[in-house]
DNA sequence: TTAGTTTATCGTAATATTGCAATAAACAAA
DNA sequence: TTTGTTTATTGCAATATTACGATAAACTAA
């Protein structure tokens, strides 16, 4: 993403920005909705489900895998993948609170 | 970012991305919570809070618009810029409702 | 009009992302 | 071991993002 002045930023904001870079492409979205709407989370049934290659697929899942959005378990020789609800619920809080404070700011700005 | 399929995936998965990527930098993150801290919300003191060039700011701002985040209003010889509640509250309720159904669906995957 | 203030845009360099073919790695089953 | 299956990694080309100086554009005030 070109050169981002991320130490002039607290952690925070950058962890932040981290989450929702990771949601930042609609392949991901679609990751992200197919383990939400099926049972079996194999990685392979993902790659069948995407208009991707495997090596793309694989590349996007590692993006939301080290985001902390989803985790992957082996299964003997595969492996599955699934959501984390812990960090969707912290990502989902945090855009909740700021909803709420914009709530009571009553939108009178401008 | 390179090379995208977009037409691959669908409308929906499109926008929630395009909304996600506005969010996704902390300077943008930084420019949010400034707005819903401060009562002003001229761009002249968003450019002197952030530790970025007047340039580079007006290019952040211009994302967070386009993607309807917040609105830019003409006062005077300023421009007053304004979290966009309602996207705001979409982006909210979009999330909300994945996570709604991670916890419907008891995380008992792997 | 002229000068000053404020914000947007252009041009460019540095770096990041996306996508895929090829290949490696890790494991399962003959 | 050998073969097949599954997933990760490497290397590369194409494109996008980030940042900023310089400058333009739009407006205000004198």
């Amino acid at each position: 993403m070109g050169i981002t002045k991320s130490d002039s930023f607290s952690t925070q904001q950058n962890e932040l920005a981290q989450l929702f870079k990771a949601m930042a492409h609609p392949a991901r979205i679609a990751i992200v909705e197919f383990l939400l709407q099926t049972e079996s989370c194999i990685c392979g049934d993902i790659v069948n489900e995407l208009p991707l290659s495997q090596a793309t697929v694989s590349q996007h899942l590692k993006e939301l895998k080290s985001a902390g959005l989803i985790k992957g378990n082996i299964e003997g020789n595969a492996i599955c993948y699934c959501i984390d609800q812990e960090k969707f619920s912290q990502l989902t809080n945090t855009l909740c609170t700021i909803n709420e404070q914009l709530i009571t700011k009553n939108n009178k700005c401008c």
